[in-house]
DNA sequence: TACGATAATTTACGCGCGTAAAAAAATTTA
DNA sequence: TAAATTTTTTTACGCGCGTAAATTATCGTA
């Protein structure tokens, strides 16, 4: 395969037959070369292994092809999973994507991004942290590199936000949930971490507004990252006191309700959908784990599919156009109602 | 802040009184200078902001200090929980740290691996896909760079390995399970993707003939690392066909006894150690999302803490030492028994 | 105060590649 | 087939920093 060691561009050139500025241009873009030489070239690839030396490359490039991937909280296997489908988008794309997570911690986001902007990122794709999030540090990031936000929207920041519509979530669960039984409350932290809870909660109160019913919202304490845990205790707390005012509960997240889930079964309530059931349970983002949960989780999916295409498109579309949009650009997907057994 | 803007290490010399020879000393490492040049050095840098370009640091330096980490499957949170304990570790030690995720795809973890190489990494902290990993592939990479194996281990590669003693995690299941009721079957994938699936199967005979218990091991299809599914679609079968020899279940890992939990409840068996239970399930792993299963989760749970700990420091120890250890090393910990509703 | 040891400076080169400008070659068009 | 266009080659320089060698300055110690 490799009879002899390639150092740098020069040999390789060399070996080709092309002269190293050509070969040099290849690598950026391989379609800028004729078809002819593009062939001697990577002929040549196929012959003696050589990859160009990438410090070297992105040191004097204006642009690298680093991107670089930001989430909230990895250990969130929702994010896991926008992550990868993201990462590869990029790797499709011949970028080199990089993943972070800001772990929950608005310093840490900060510092994320500031360590980021000395690796030259061609763009960035960021789901801030929302709420916490220093957003002066990131508008100063943003002025810098192009970033697309995706997830939760933090107004005005980026050149783009994907997302989901909050509203479509809540819009068909409470309508589902209105029509088969008893409307909803809805349960979510006081403080949430996320700017996507609030949208919910303004959803909430509309659409029971429209059908004319009464809104109960219910907000637990408990901060940080641990939703199950402060979901949890929020729900014991509600079923040890008996002050739950319907007996159809609408969790703001998945989370939230994989938490409240969990307390059900330790005070012995039965959740579900059928008539010899105390409860119902019903919930947003369709979680990995929603369907495995005792009962399974009636909810609305998100369609990552759409969001992490659509993110790294309009990433590549700004990067492709200079680092700008003529005008910040929102998108956002409806949901799926997903119905399983808690609701 | 910075009135000026700084262009590079010349400058940043010239402005901090000091040569750039020693300038360049200092940011490979600040305790090899004077400390009262390293003052002065320090109090530019408050002043001016300069950070060194990453890509002209990494060209001509021997080692970076960079550092791969390597998990098989990042949307399972018990990965990204390790991942980020080790990640933290390594940006405290002055190291920049890159995770990936092989999701479960052995082509993908060796893809990883070689582009891993063009970034002159200190060292790599690999947790390996296991069976399905291409041993020859990770052996090749392991004879260029430094690497310390986590989790999952594979006979004599890399300089180390770090995981925990299966035998001590099935040794005290079942030794609880056997104490307070009925002796466990075992519950696990015929073709599991990770090795240590296999160490706790002959951990579990090796238990039972101890103790003087037929064994049974109830091994279930499906491939891949969709585990809860699997568990699932394996509990359902089982449950349909009346076909479960004991009353006490023991799942290979948490994931998989996630799904046996769902099926259960959906089949409407009661799960729990107490008198009107039907069935008594456990496992291994402490999976962050073990205590919020309906009911939660008896499990064996890993020392999080001192595998990645100590994987991190002998990887610094191995890139300190040279690359090499005077012999490879495997360190493993304790499970700690995690007593919970499910048995 | 003088000494040796340690650390900083000066000087200079190289890393591997990007890229600019002018000249030459190959291709397309008329 | 000549002219116009596109592409490649030649030549040359620069990026920001690592690092080596020789020299000079500083420090700790006697």
């Amino acid at each position: 395969m490799a009879p002899k060691k390639i150092r740098n561009m020069e040999e390789f050139s060399e070996l080709s037959g092309i002269s190293r500025p050509t070969v040099s241009k290849y690598f950026h873009d391989p379609n800028s070369v004729r078809s002819s030489t593009r062939a001697k070239i990577e002929s040549a690839l196929e012959q003696f292994e050589y990859r160009p030396n990438i410090f070297a490359m992105n040191q004097n490039r204006k642009l690298t092809k680093n991107i670089g991937i930001v989430v909230p909280y990895l250990a969130d296997p929702f994010f896991a999973e926008i992550a990868r489908n993201i990462e590869q988008k990029c790797i499709d794309a011949g970028y080199r994507p990089t993943l972070f997570s800001s772990h929950g911690n608005p310093e840490l986001e900060i510092d994320i991004l500031e360590n980021l902007r000395s690796l030259k990122p061609a763009g960035v794709l960021l789901a801030p942290l929302g709420r916490a999030s220093d957003k002066a540090g990131i508008e100063r990031f943003c002025k810098h590199v192009p970033t697309v936000l995706f997830d939760s929207n933090i107004e005005g920041m980026g050149q783009a936000f994907i997302g989901s519509d909050n509203f479509s979530f809540v819009s068909q669960t409470v309508e589902y949930l209105s029509r088969t039984g008893e409307a909803p409350c809805f349960f979510e932290m006081k403080y949430p971490a996320n700017p996507n809870a609030n949208k919910r909660r303004i959803a909430y109160l509309d659409m029971m507004e429209r059908v004319g019913l009464q809104p109960h919202v219910i907000q637990i304490e408990g901060t940080g990252w641990g939703f199950e845990e402060i979901g949890r205790q929020g729900a014991l707390k509600l079923l040890n006191d008996g002050t739950l005012p319907t007996n159809t509960v609408l969790c703001s997240n998945d989370r939230l309700a994989i938490g409240f889930l969990s307390a059900c079964y330790e005070k012995n309530i039965r959740v579900g959908r059928w008539p010899n059931c105390d409860l119902r349970v019903a919930s947003h983002d369709d979680h990995p784990f929603s369907r495995f949960t005792g009962p399974s989780l009636t909810t609305a999916a998100h369609d990552y599919e759409s969001v992490s295409d659509n993110a790294a498109n309009t990433l590549f579309q700004v990067i492709e156009s200079g680092g700008k949009l003529s005008e910040r650009k929102e998108t956002v997907y409806r949901a799926r109602l997903i119905m399983r057994d808690s609701a």
